[in-house]
RNA sequence: GGACGGUUAGCUCAGUGGUAGAGCGACUGAUUGACGUUCAGUAGGUCGAAGGUUCAAUCCCUUCACCGUCCACCA
């Protein structure tokens, strides 16, 4: 045996190891006993390959999981991959405008049917990269968004919610991207400050400062502030102004919104495009009327009969001010005004606000029943320590953004997604799959993906049985990046609490972004991403692991180099040699031999290490875990016990208790190793074990 | 406009109320011996600035500066 082990540790036997793992069963927790353990694998967008953010949440859900496996546990870790509603038409479209394509010239049918050969195609090769990665993952269990069982769930939360009077459907404004030609949530908008002209108006009698003159045909009314002296003597009175079109009244309103300060003090009430307008409007009602619509769905006047009918914003802007400029109008313009605007935060385009039926879940509504508001239970949730977010600070997060929460808006106007399952006849309104009859029309928009995905903690056992859904849930950690945490961790808490009456994850673990050596951001434009596959072949996938766990603080970004991922190549080797050593050493060896004092110090010392390892993993304090197994493996194991017990094995009398020293401490470090660097730890294991390291015993703490 | 985080060796980051640590890099030396994907060693820091608490502060408090991030309806 001792001649075949090779002098370097060969990281292209990996996935025949991981074979050997898959092929065990041990992966599914129905071949395990215990108390259940279960993490659900954030799913995975299946539009692109995996990249090395994802290697680093997989990485740390398997450290999680083999450990908790080897504490013996029923371990469940259930992957699954997400159609990704937005961001895949957002891909895939951009694929279509490649080839000159646009879905504008297709059907919904066509369209829906090619992204999905699209999305399994992605799908498959994700599942791999999965695997490659080493994630001992219940594939048994593995599940799609788009799975029937899903949808099935999902349409029944909806009804549900709509019943409990949570969801509704609301006329209103909504942040609409003209490119993408859909309603968006406000966590899917970005700021940008941005320097534009703020034109100063005459309406009448009275001047107002806006960037956006264009809208001037849509004021139903001007507001002032009601405790500014300047303007108290309009309140309530009719005006009259000339405008590019002719003369006309307008209302002046008093509204606290209205900042005395900011321009002349007085505003123009635009309520179809603008959402502090629309607001204002909804007070004053009885006063002012309603929104006047100026600008369509793709960003153009609408304005028919007039010059500006069919002029994109931007231009009918430049060229309302020149008119308003040549009739007089204008007061002033003050070129240096800075102001954040609104963009889609895919494609960057201005967002334009627009009255857009939307279907809603509303956030603070207490239920009919005396039930609290989603927003209270998942407040409460986390107050109360049911749930434990890792690292605290972003509790503080958490709690702010409740605070300020506001309706959420689920419908979007785009193809690919779960349909709404709502009917409309007339004035009728159906909650169904299917049309209920005829003369029924199906209502056009889809999900927001994060309304599914949102139910992924119980919606993904539920799929699987009943008896999955008692026997794993609730889950006991949530392991994903800290950049999602209100697109989906906030929501899988109001879901996991709504529906099931229980916390959907009694941990939530925040990884930071993986950026590169300088910190910067990766993208393929700045040529600077690191492929977690291309790198898992050059070094194995243990090295990628290690890297990218070392020095990594939850909620943290993460500087990666290939350098570290080289060193931990060295280490895994280190390992390698390090074990071939004790192999060749300690053939035929008595695992009962008396032990010197020395040896027994030795042994001893390792328990310390055995006691803080666990303790660290206990905490999710996983880079310092690795980092002191990384020190005592090197630096003690490898670089003194290993030299000390030279001599030690050269004399008969000490050589049976340095054999078994050495073994024990090897062995035992190899357990302590297993979760961080799963392959060499087990390819190891195999030279002289019939069975897996995957599923030996934890070592004991004494 | 609010809030949060950071500022420690050339780089990336740990860390502790009691004369500062790791990895990488640099430099010097060793070496056919489990491993050169190695070993031994050296250099390198007034721990962002100023005050305060303390017998003692890099660590606690206050203020400031700079960097970063998130949130936000001032048209």
């Amino acid at each position: 045996m001792k001649e075949e082990i090779s002098k370097t540790y060969d990281q292209s036997k990996e996935s025949e190891i991981y074979k050997l793992w898959e092929e065990s069963g041990y992966f599914n927790p129905d071949n395990l006993k215990g108390e259940h353990f279960t993490i659900i694998m954030p799913p995975s967008n299946a539009n692109g390959s995996v990249h090395v953010g994802h290697a680093l949440g997989f990485t740390l859900q398997d450290i999680m999981i083999r450990y908790h496996r080897m504490l013996g546990r029923k371990t469940l870790w259930l992957p699954g991959t997400d159609h990704a509603g937005f961001e895949t038409q957002v891909v895939f479209e951009k694929k279509l405008d490649k080839t000159g394509r646009s879905r504008f010239q297709m059907t919904r049918e066509e369209f829906y049917k090619e992204v999905w050969e699209f999305v399994q195609q992605y799908k498959t090769l994700t599942e791999q990269s999965i695997r490659r990665m080493g994630a001992s993952a219940d594939w048994s269990r593995n599940i799609f968004t788009l799975d029937p069982r899903i949808i099935k769930i999902v349409y029944e939360t909806f009804e549900q919610m709509y019943n409990d009077g949570l969801i509704y459907r609301g006329n209103r404004i909504s942040n609409w991207c003209t490119k993408h030609q859909t309603g968006l949530a406000d966590l899917e908008t970005t700021r940008e400050e941005r320097t534009d002209p703020l034109y100063y108006i005459k309406y009448g009698p009275l001047t107002l400062a806006t960037v956006r003159p264009e809208t001037k045909f849509g004021d139903t009314g001007l507001a002032v502030n009601s405790k500014d002296p300047r303007y108290k003597k309009y309140i309530g009175q009719e005006i009259e102004a000339t405008g590019l079109l002719g003369k006309f009244k307008i209302k002046v309103i008093a509204d606290d919104l209205v900042d005395k300060d900011f321009g002349t003090g007085v505003v123009k009430v635009t309520p179809a495009h603008d959402a502090t307008d629309y607001e204002i409007w909804l007070k004053h009602k009885d006063e002012i009327p309603g929104p006047k619509q100026v600008i369509d769905k793709r960003g153009k006047m609408d304005l028919p009969g007039t010059k500006y009918h069919g002029l994109k914003v931007a231009e009918a802007r430049k060229i309302v001010a020149e008119d308003l400029e040549k009739a007089g109008l204008i007061e002033k313009i003050d070129e240096t005004y800075k102001h954040n605007v609104a963009l889609c935060y895919k494609c960057k385009n201005v967002i334009e606000p627009l009255i857009i039926p939307q279907w809603y879940v509303a956030m603070t509504k207490k239920l009919a029943d005396g039930r609290p508001s989603l927003r209270d239970i998942a407040v409460e949730a986390v107050k109360s320590k049911k749930i434990k977010i890792n690292p605290h600070r972003f509790e503080k997060v958490y709690m702010h953004w409740m605070k300020n929460i506001k309706d959420w808006p689920i419908s979007r106007q785009i193809w690919w997604g779960i349909p709404i399952p709502v009917w409309y006849k007339g004035e009728e309104i159906k909650i169904s799959e299917n049309s209920p009859g005829v003369g029924w029309t199906q209502d056009p928009d889809t999900f927001d993906t994060w309304f599914s995905s949102g139910q992924w903690p119980y919606a993904t056992l539920m799929a699987q049985g009943e008896k999955d859904f008692e026997t794993f849930y609730p889950t006991q950690v949530m392991e994903t990046g800290w950049d999602i945490m209100f697109f989906w961790v906030a929501r899988m808490v109001m879901f996991g609490l709504y529906k099931t009456g229980k916390v959907p994850f009694e941990h939530v673990y925040l990884h930071g972004l993986v950026r590169d050596k300088d910190r910067q951001k990766m993208s393929k434009s700045k040529g600077n991403v690191i492929d977690p596959l291309g790198i898992t072949d050059q070094y194995g996938v243990d090295a990628l692991r290690m890297a990218l766990v070392v020095g990594n603080l939850p909620g943290n970004d993460l500087p990666l180099a290939e350098d570290k991922v080289r060193g931990y190549r060295n280490f895994a080797n280190k390992i390698w040699n390090a074990a071939r050593f004790v192999m060749q050493n300690t053939e035929g060896y008595d695992p009962e031999a008396k032990l010197t004092s020395a040896d027994k110090k030795i042994l001893k010392d390792l328990q310390t290490i055995v006691k803080n390892n666990t303790k660290r993993l206990d905490k999710f304090d996983f880079a310092h875990a690795a980092e002191d197994l990384y020190h005592y493996f090197w630096h003690t194991f490898a670089d003194k016990i290993i030299e000390e017990s030279k001599p030690k094995l050269a004399d008969e009398k000490t050589k049976a208790s340095a054999q078994r020293m050495l073994m024990e401490v090897l062995e035992t470090n190899l357990k302590l190793l297993h979760p961080f660097m799963p392959f060499v730890t087990e390819a190891i294991w195999q030279l002289n074990h019939k069975d897996l390291l995957m599923i030996q015993k934890w070592p004991e703490k004494v």
